[in-house]
DNA sequence: TTAGTTCGTACTTATATACAAAGAGCTG
DNA sequence: CAGCTCTTTGTATATAAGTACGAACTAA
């Protein structure tokens, strides 16, 4: 079961746009301080994904953890800023989902030693002093894995979940046939 | 004895480490 | 022009820092 925890989805209104004027606008629900980032953040709830909006008119969302809930908040967005008359209409047809990070399991604990060596050295990096989590970035694939101990997994960079689920159930395959071996 | 202060230990919270992606802008 | 800043999110380690509480001590 691959789960999605978070999602980063970018689009563009098409026009320039003076941050100062647009977070002043919006009131509280808007931060921006160049001097720190040249962002502008918006964030409509507390805990609800964080909206980055830059001069340009090039804006990310981040923080979402399904499709839906990213659109939604992206139609949120683009309907207050017609709504103050700073867009023409609330569409954005360059908007598309970038990232996904997703977890899953495997049902039992790895030996990340024995794992990097099976799934191939040249494709893992492991160091545990460093980081608990071993890198797998499989052939081919466009996700990247972090592999831990416990059996958890973190599946990352995948743009859409077709992709992350396929990349997991080709690891569960060679995981299963690496502990088949042992 | 009791209130108040201070020290030490214990536990909690935060941060760093690593990964992906977009964006703008600054540094080297 | 490369690489860093920042943000999000899961995963898991160590370590740092910060809070809390009990024990011990002093003064009234």
């Amino acid at each position: 079961m691959v789960e999605i925890v978070n999602i980063v989805a970018s689009g563009s209104l098409g026009i320039e746009l003076d941050l100062e004027n647009v977070c002043h606008d919006i009131g509280s629900i808007g931060e921006y301080d160049p001097d720190k980032y040249p962002g502008m953040y918006l964030r409509f709830e507390e805990d609800a994904p964080l909206i980055t909006l830059y001069r340009t008119g090039k804006y990310i969302v981040t923080g979402a953890d399904s499709k839906e809930e990213a659109y939604s908040f992206r139609n949120r967005f683009l309907s207050l800023l017609a709504e103050r008359g700073m867009i023409e209409s609330p569409d954005d047809e360059w908007f598309r989902i970038q990232n996904l990070v997703c977890t899953a399991e495997l049902r039992e604990s790895l030996n990340l030693n024995a794992l990097a060596i099976g799934l191939g050295l040249e494709k893992t990096e492991y160091e545990p002093e460093q980081f608990p989590g071993l890198i797998y970035r499989p052939a081919g694939a466009d996700s990247v894995v972090l592999l831990f101990a416990s059996g958890r997994v973190v599946i990352t960079g995948s743009p859409d979940l077709d992709a992350a689920e396929q990349t997991f159930a080709a690891l569960q395959d060679d995981v299963t046939d690496l502990l088949a071996v042992d």
